[in-house]
DNA sequence: CGTGGGGTTGATTCTTATCAATTCGGGTGG
DNA sequence: CCACCCGAATTGATAAGAATCAACCCCACG
C-alpha cells in the first residue's frame, strides 16, 4: 500500500511563501502517481533521456555517478519533499544514476508538469530557482567537505548536516545508510567510515548504534566539523516583488 | 581603459535561443557598469550581503570558502560571460568569496536587475535556471573529480574542461593561474601539482610552460582524464512552449 | 646586484586505501 | 532450537598517495 497522501513539496515549498489555489494545484500534479521502490532500486539509469523526474514522498534516495574503473560517488542524498533530478533538466540525458537508499515511495512526472509550472507560475518558478541554488551550496558543501576535511570531520559534518536537513530536535535520529553509502558520500572506503565512527564514538561525540545515531555532545560536534548551518538556509528574494507586481496590474 | 563593449552574456544566451530586443536589453542592463580589477582583488566578502553580483567581462574569477584553519578551496573557476553569484542570489548572505585571478574586467549589477528578469521575461529565466544547472553539473564534476581520481587525473580532467570551456580548438591554450590556485581547485598541495604536472609531461599528455598548455595527445589525455564532456552542455528544453504560448496569446 | 615570489626537487610523515581475517546479526531451512 | 549462510561491521597489517618541510633554482623587478 502506498502511504500519506498529503503533498511533501506543496508542504516543503508552502513553508518559504504562502500559495494559492492554483499554485497549489500545479505542485500536487507532481505527486499524483505515488510507486513504490524496493531498497537498492533504481529509478534511473545515467545516458536515459531526462524527461521523467520523481518527487520523493518516503524513504531515502540519492544521485550516483560511477566511474569506468567501477568507483561510485553519491552526489546527493534525497530526503522526503525532495526532487530527484531537477538539475538534470537542463540536460538531454541524465548525467548520473538514482536510486533507492531504502524501500521508499517516489512519484514519477513527465517534463512537461515542470514546462507547465515554469509557464504559469513565475512564483513557482523563483521557488523552483531556490531550491536548485539551495542543492547546489549543499554540493559546494560536499566540496569543501571532501576536499579540505579529515575523514572524521568529514563524518562529523555528514551527521550534523542530515540532523538538521532532517529537522530533528531530539539528540538522535534513524540513519538507514549502509557504511558502504557513507563511504561512497563522503569519498571513504567503507573500512575507513566504520573505523571514523569508531573514533567519533571514543571522543564522546556521538554513539551509533542499530542504525540510530545518538549526538553525545551537539555543541562539540558542529565546532568539531566546522559546520555552519546557514548553507542549508535558502531564502526567497524577489517573490515579493512578483507579488506586488501582480496585485498591481 | 575599459574592454570591448559588445556583452558577454547577451552573446552566450543568446547562442541557446534566439533573444528579441527587450530580452537583449534586460540581459545588457546587467553589464552597464564595466569596472577594473587588479588580480587578486576581492569582488566580493563571505558574509557580506548578497545584493550584488558581477558579469564578467574579461580575465578569469574564483569563488572560495576558506575554513578556520586557513585552508581554502575554490569552488568555480569563472571564465568570460559568466555571473559571479548566481547561486548566492537565494541566500541572504554570500556564502563565499570572489576574487580576481587575472587583472579583469567586471559589472556589478544589484539583484534588482535580476528580479526585473525574472518578472519581465520567462524566457530569460528558464536560461538562468539554466545556467545554474549547468554550473550545477560542473560542481559534481569536480565532487567526483576531488573525490575518486588520484591527482594526475584530476589535473588531466581540469585541463581538458578549460580547454573545453574555453572553446579551444587549437591545441594549446594560456592558463594564467598559479599552482597554488590550482591546488586550491583540485584539493592539492602547490608542491604536488608541481610534481603532477611532471607527471603528465612524462607521460607525453601535455607540456606546460610559461603559463601556457600544450596538449600534445588530445585523446589520451581525455582518456586518462575519463573526461566526458556532456556534463558541458545545457539544453534550453522548455523554451519553444513558452514563446509558443506567447505567440498564441 | 639584491630581493622575493613562484616553481622544482628530495626526504619524511601522515592519512587513508587495500587486503585479509574475524565477528556479529538476521534470515532460512532442517 | 539449532546449524548454516550471508551481508555488514570491525580489526589489524601493509602499501600507496599526497602533505609537509626544507633547500634550492630561476627570473622578473627594484
Amino acid at each position: 500500500m502506498i502511504a500519506s497522501n498529503t503533498s511533501c513539496i506543496v508542504e516543503r515549498f508552502s513553508s518559504f511563501t504562502p500559495l494559492n489555489e492554483t499554485e497549489t494545484k500545479l505542485l500536487a500534479a507532481l505527486e499524483s502517481d505515488p510507486r513504490e521502490y524496493a531498497d537498492g532500486a533504481c529509478l534511473a539509469e545515467p545516458g536515459s533521456r531526462a524527461n521523467r523526474f520523481f518527487t520523493l514522498k518516503s524513504g531515502w534516495a540519492c544521485a550516483t555517478r560511477t566511474l569506468a574503473n567501477g568507483q561510485r560517488q553519491i552526489l546527493d542524498i534525497f530526503l522526503p519533499g525532495q526532487i530527484l533530478g531537477l538539475r538534470e533538466m537542463s540536460f538531454e540525458y541524465n548525467l548520473s544514476e538514482f536510486r533507492a537508499l531504502t524501500n521508499l515511495v517516489a512519484c514519477p512526472f513527465p517534463r512537461q508538469h515542470l514546462s507547465d509550472i515554469f509557464e504559469q507560475s513565475p512564483k513557482l518558478t523563483d521557488l523552483f530557482f531556490m531550491t536548485l541554488a539551495q542543492e547546489q551550496s549543499m554540493l559546494i558543501e560536499r566540496v569543501v567537505n571532501i576536499g579540505r576535511r579529515t575523514a572524521a570531520e568529514r563524518l562529523a559534518h555528514f551527521i550534523v548536516e542530515l540532523k538538521v536537513r532532517l529537522n530533528q530536535t531530539s539528540e538522535q535520529f534513524s540513519l538507514p545508510l549502509k557504511q558502504s553509502v557513507i563511504g561512497d558520500t563522503l569519498s571513504l572506503s567503507s573500512v575507513h567510515v566504520s573505523r571514523t565512527f569508531k573514533t567519533l564514538n571514543q571522543r564522546g561525540l556521538i554513539t551509533m548504534a542499530d542504525g540510530v545515531v545518538r549526538i553525545n555532545d551537539l555543541d562539540a560536534l558542529v565546532e568539531f566539523a566546522g559546520f555552519d548551518r546557514s548553507y542549508l538556509e535558502g531564502h526567497c528574494h524577489w517573490t515579493k516583488n512578483i507579488d506586488m507586481a501582480a496585485a498591481a496590474s
